[in-house]
RNA sequence: CGCGGAGUGGAGCAGUUCGGUAGCUCGUCGGGCUCAUAACCCGAAGGUCGUAGGUUCAAAUCCUGCCUCCGCAACCA
């Protein structure tokens, strides 16, 4: 018989910036779905892998001073490290400079260009030579450069182009055809309103500005540009259009492409496009799931916030991490990683409730048969009739929701089962049967059917907490069950020697945990703090080459949409229009007759159509912002030194 | 009107696609139990579902306006 398959996909994750929690939580939840698939009986292919072309790479490399491919090489271990740590069982890692990518990636492009849907044209934009990067018109600012403020000007640059407005009414149709495609809902309408409706552009799909790509094999000044490069590694790395390809005819289309929400489009539109121009099926969902932040706040390198899942899991283990993030937030809204609520769920969910079941259920059993059990048919009760209830409802509960990505819930479901087992020993209570000889066979039955919870237990969390589910069948000392297995009670032997082990997951003191967490998290916003570079120093010639005087405020006003404040400034007999990007900080009517610190001779410049005539200076610390002015009365016009 | 997300008991969230008794976890208070990782079980308090209108027999859910918060983009001389 042939077995159903299942292709589940992460992006290729960029190589220029390591993993970080992000990374893990996709990776992680794709593991989940390709763990629960192959529980299913699906023969299941995971992708992952590192997306190493581009300019950025290269750059990256440069900055830490190592060749390009060294740096790619060290970036695919850090990738390849965390998936370990997170125990993500990818089945392929895929690199783009991976020889047999770059083969099929110029397949690809000979293809559509042979076919027609890929042409050469002109790319028109917005060039500075120094930097060699083309910006658009509202990048640059004032006709000068936005990094390095030269000019820039008008410039061609000979492309390749995509025809990509030839599949609009294809892809919307597909699009509305499959309600499915693109997950979750919200996401679709985004897809459609602003993007399909508008109309699609063709596409730019090679470069002449950088070199790190694969060559256009036909043309070889140019190189391909990311989309066709990167989006066909799902496709590339199954062995599409090589000479070993049985396994893309056997997997392809791929189920699901797991991808950020930021990358949605790409996957529904220009991937889509890309391959009913090569006249390939599509995949069957691209899923988008949310962003975490840190506490509230967005992660990124300057707060020196990103969460360290090494670090985590060192601490907690990585079930325990991987049990948190698929259980705290709905898998495809944003989510907030807080230390707080991942500790509350290790100790209520993880350590009171499943480890405690299991220390408790074994504890039992050693205690009043020995560590022996041995089951007698005795009639159920009530309590047993309302457990077996629950827990052969659940199966049948959680499918659905698997199959939907829905976590969060099918973990809610489970632990429903845990707590009403519980619930179940409360009623039952062992240690009150235990005291009548005559309730020794009902004791023993309900010993039973803790252990039986147990082993269902295993078998439902192991997509989700890899290593847990062997601990438990360890201490119960029973074989390794499939997932039919749990929709029938009652199959752990009648006869079974167990053995206590360790807590499961230990409790933990939050309040230390909380505090240690918190310090580490410190001394990582520190070490970010004290990265920012010092100026280099100057003399005082180039220091009085400023031209700092007192101005008197006359005049503010907001400038709508923006965060500037327009003021008109007396300083001496002149008014001069200052722009300052302060109006989160203070409202006109506060700036008025303000005695402020003004550079007078900085050189004007347009800012949102506004010129603006020199800079008022203001201390900032990053929370706050405070004008410099002066300590005491002074004529506007004063020269300060 | 730049793009997008969010406002639901003290906290964090689900529910909104396809209207029909407001749900989960944590926390709080009271009680029970003692096998177990001071864990477990039961009960209770606590919500004008941001706001103002509209549609409807019926609105957290649909429509319109407004307010607030958060990302991105732009911008910070």
């Amino acid at each position: 018989m042939k077995l159903e398959t299942f292709y589940i996909t992460t992006p290729i994750y960029y190589s220029s910036g390591r993993p970080h929690v992000g990374t893990a939580y996709c990776s992680i939840a794709s593991d989940v779905m390709a763990r629960y698939k192959k529980a299913r009986g699906f023969e299941v292919k995971f992708l992952t892998g590192n997306d190493e072309f581009g300019q950025k790479n290269e750059e990256a490399a440069k900055e830490r001073g190592v060749s390009t491919m060294q740096h790619l090489d060290d970036m695919a271990v850090l990738f390849q490290d965390m998936a370990k740590a997170v125990d993500v069982d990818y089945d392929i890692f895929w690199r783009t400079t991976d020889e047999r990518h770059q083969r099929a990636v110029q397949t690809i492009f000979r293809t559509l260009h042979d076919k027609g849907d890929i042409y050469k044209g002109h790319y028109e934009g917005l060039y500075c030579t120094p930097c060699e990067t083309f910006y658009t018109d509202g990048q640059v600012n004032d006709g000068n450069c936005p990094d390095c403020g030269r000019a820039v000007h008008k410039m061609q640059e000979e492309a390749y182009f995509f025809r990509m407005s030839k599949y609009q009414d294809a892809l919307l149709a597909h699009i509305e055809e499959n309600p499915d495609f693109i997950m979750p809902v919200s996401r679709k309408n985004e897809m459609i309103n602003n993007f399909l409706k508008p109309g699609l552009d063709d596409l730019c799909v090679s470069r002449t500005s950088f070199k790190w790509g694969i060559p256009v094999d036909f043309d070889p000044d140019h190189v391909v540009y990311v989309w066709v490069d990167a989006l066909s590694n799902y496709a590339n790395a199954l062995g599409f259009l090589s000479k070993n390809d049985e396994e893309y005819r056997k997997f392809w289309p791929a189920d699901i492409h797991m991808v950020g929400k930021e990358i949605v489009r790409f996957h529904t539109l220009i991937w889509p496009a890309i391959l009913m121009a090569l006249g390939e099926p599509l995949p069957k969902q691209v899923f988008g799931h949310g962003w975490l932040t840190s506490e509230g706040r967005k992660v990124s390198k300057s707060f020196g916030n990103a969460i360290d899942p090494h670090m985590l899991v060192d601490r907690y283990g990585s079930d325990a991490l991987r049990y948190f993030l698929m259980r705290e937030f709905t898998f495809g809204n944003d989510g907030d990683f807080r230390n707080e609520a991942l500790l509350t769920r290790i100790n209520a969910d993880l350590a009171n409730d499943l480890g405690n079941l299991l220390s408790r259920t074994v504890g039992m059993i050693e205690k009043y048969f020995g560590g022996e059990l041995v089951v007698k048919d005795v009639p159920d009760t009530e309590f047993e009739t309302a457990l077996k209830e629950l827990v052969s409802a659940m199966p049948g509960k959680i499918e659905p929701l698997m199959d939907r990505m829905n976590f969060s819930e099918t973990l809610n479901e489970i632990w429903a089962v845990i707590r009403r087992a519980n619930k179940y020993t409360d009623e039952t209570q062992p240690w009150v049967l235990c005291k009548d000889a005559e309730k020794s066979d009902y004791l023993a039955l309900v010993l039973y059917n803790l252990a039986e919870v147990l082993r269902i237990i295993s078998v439902v969390i192991a997509p989700f907490m890899p290593k847990t589910p062997a601990e438990i069948r360890k201490q119960l000392n029973i074989e390794k069950y499939d997932w039919e297995s749990t929709k029938i009670f009652g199959l752990t032997p009648r006869e079974i020697k167990v053995q206590k082990g360790a807590a499961l997951f230990p409790r933990l003191d939050i309040q230390k945990e909380l505090a240690e967490l918190t310090a580490i998290q410190q001394s990582k916003i520190e070490q970010a703090e004290a990265a920012v570079p010092q100026k280099p120093e100057i003399t005082i010639d180039e220091f009085s080459k400023m031209d700092l005087k007192v101005g008197e405020i006359v005049a503010c006003e907001a400038m709508k949409k923006t965060k500037l404040l327009k003021s008109q400034v007396r300083i001496g007999t002149e008014v001069r229009q200052i722009v300052s990007g302060i109006s989160a900080f203070y409202t006109p009517e506060q700036m008025l007759g303000k005695k402020v610190i003004v550079v007078t001779n900085l050189k004007p410049i347009k800012l949102r159509g506004e010129i603006s005539q020199g800079m008022i200076l203001a201390a900032a610390d990053g929370t706050t912002l405070n004008l410099l002015t002066v300590d005491g009365e002074i004529e506007s016009g004063a020269t300060v030194s």
